[in-house]
DNA sequence: ATTATTATCTTAGTGGCTAAGATACTTATT
DNA sequence: AATAAGTATCTTAGCCACTAAGATAATAAT
């Protein structure tokens, strides 16, 4: 029956999740970090800069924790912190695009080629299909942490 | 150009990986367990039971912190600790899958059948393209964390 | 039998986390 | 302008899971 199919594809996207989180972890500590560091790192990297205070609210991190982490962060270069002009209680985190670059590049190098190369091998309309299925399914568990985060 | 089509799904990917973690974090909050606490109990219950051992490497922990999390799954009656009756040095961890089940269904419940929902919106060949991405995307992301793993 | 190996547990020490309070700056009120 | 209230980050104490190393107990090898 369909429903084998399903379960069966369902079953196949848990362990890609679970298998990327190992990955994830692996390389993490592979560049000295932890994998939440590793994580969060991503975070400062994907939106640039910003305050120790939205980084925290953003991980759900106390803000003790996160000065913590910039300070593991800013000890390995990887981050400068920087009070800001209009509001000089805020502590303004800029990645150093650079260094952590060179950090994780050369770790993730090989999977990146990889993963395009897989992906290219893919027609313009099965990455549609793809496409599709990560935003939805994106939605789909977004949605559920938050109703999980609320009482 | 096609290499933007590329770019974008491969982010799209790590998003979805992203968002899977803090989805599968935010559970084990709700369950009373940590995030690594719910990977491994995730592996027993793949797995059926194993021994302590099996589990220290499959995890990469040390004897020490798998007793330490053996004890907190007892305590919460989510396994149960049985001596090997061929070599009585060995300790079974067998998963009381009931348990396990009834703490973590009404979490994943909802999730569950809009996963289902979305996969079975798509057809048969869909599908496939969908497995066979998985299929591949998983064993190079093993292979990248083993090669990681070695030296 | 004795020795070596294996499987798990125990212990001491480390590090990141939370909670609560301290510090420093900004905004609102009078 | 002076004081109070609010906000952003940091500091500190205490907790808990982890590692490393050694202890304990059972099995395998000579």
């Amino acid at each position: 029956m369909e429903d084998d199919i399903v379960q069966q594809v369902r079953r196949m996207s848990q362990l890609y999740a679970y298998t990327s989180i190992q990955m994830h972890e692996t390389v993490a500590r592979k560049a000295g970090l932890s994998g939440t560091d590793h994580k969060y790192l991503g975070f400062l990297m994907q939106k640039g800069q910003m305050t120790a205070g939205e980084l925290a609210s953003l991980t759900g991190l106390t803000t003790g924790a996160v000065t913590g982490m910039i300070d593991r962060f800013e000890k390995k270069k990887l981050v400068k912190r920087k009070f800001s002009e209009d509001d000089r209680r805020k502590v303004i985190i800029e990645p150093n695009t650079k260094n952590i670059m060179a950090l994780f590049e050369p770790l993730y190098k090989e999977f990146r080629t990889q993963s395009e190369a897989l992906l290219a091998g893919f027609s313009k309309k099965e990455i549609k299909v793809l496409e599709s299925y990560f935003a939805k399914a994106i939605e789909i568990m977004q949605s559920t942490t938050k109703k999980l985060e609320q009482p």
